[in-house]
DNA sequence: TCTTACATAATAATGGTTATAAACAGTATA
DNA sequence: TATACTGTTTATAACCATTATTATGTAAGA
């Protein structure tokens, strides 16, 4: 199946001087088409087959390239790695404290929490991030 | 100058079996005289003078004491050290990109995000977490 | 005083991330 | 083509925030 964001994503690249490699892409498509929010050993771990003699550095390294041609988003929650996000889709996510189950879920209208910050504080807003944290469904039966 | 903050915290901690040290004492007191968000490290050097002697783990684990105690909040981000927050009042951080400034602010009225995506998530859901991203008036004039 | 539980300090270990250097590959220009 | 140039990957070492370990110290209770 193909991934429309991908291929934005790509042609967004050619524009810059960033040049397209097997690895480059690979990470890219796993990211895409990854409905969670990998660490980086994760995705490396999940390209060793495809890729075996491929650096740890590498996916660092891209990941980097990605998140500063605004394409992927870096996310910490506080455990002890990174996560990484395609950065295309506006949803926010609900995480159980318990089992770490994310829900996605959409909710509009925070356009002007970033003009209010952008005002109260000067700053240039790019973004912003929300999570909800919780207990699930299973989790609170379990107890 | 007195902290009614601080006094506030090290009554609560008495009701526990936390016992009060001269290092946790000038922990809290620095954390709630701070204006800022400073790292364990920053912590560590502050104190340095007062004990020459005090262990880096020392203002890790007492830091993890005050916020299993809920005295002190972490705050994950992007670069590279944990920064702790003695300001547990519900407010949010605009977080620049580039320099890694963290500004407060205050934003009122997002319980209705949890009681939807409690609905619409089946959670029992307990708090939630929000950032805005951008760049700070400093960094904006550098580039 | 003896015992127990908690704290500190010094140090080592862990582990995610980054820096370095050498080999490699694509691109452009002559 | 040949050559130079720039960017990329790999492998490895280094870095650094945080945690684990262990011995020592200290407060509180019986």
């Amino acid at each position: 199946m193909e991934n429309a964001e991908l291929k934005e994503a790509l042609q967004s690249l050619k524009s810059t001087k960033v040049r397209m490699t097997p690895q480059r892409h690979a990470i890219l498509e796993f990211l895409f088409d990854c409905e969670s929010h990998p660490t980086a050993d994760e995705i490396y771990k999940a390209l060793e087959d495809k890729f075996p003699n491929m650096s740890v550095a590498t996916v660092y390294n891209n990941l980097r390239v990605f998140k500063e041609a605004g394409l992927v988003r870096e996310l910490t929650y506080g455990d002890s790695s990174s996560r990484f996000d395609s950065n295309t889709s506006h949803h926010y996510h609900v995480i159980c404290d318990d089992c770490g189950k994310i829900v996605d879920f959409h909710y509009p209208g925070l356009n002007e929490v970033e003009a209010l910050a952008e005002h109260v504080a000067s700053f240039r807003v790019r973004s912003h991030r929300m999570e909800v944290y919780g207990t699930c469904p299973d989790c609170r039966q379990k107890h």
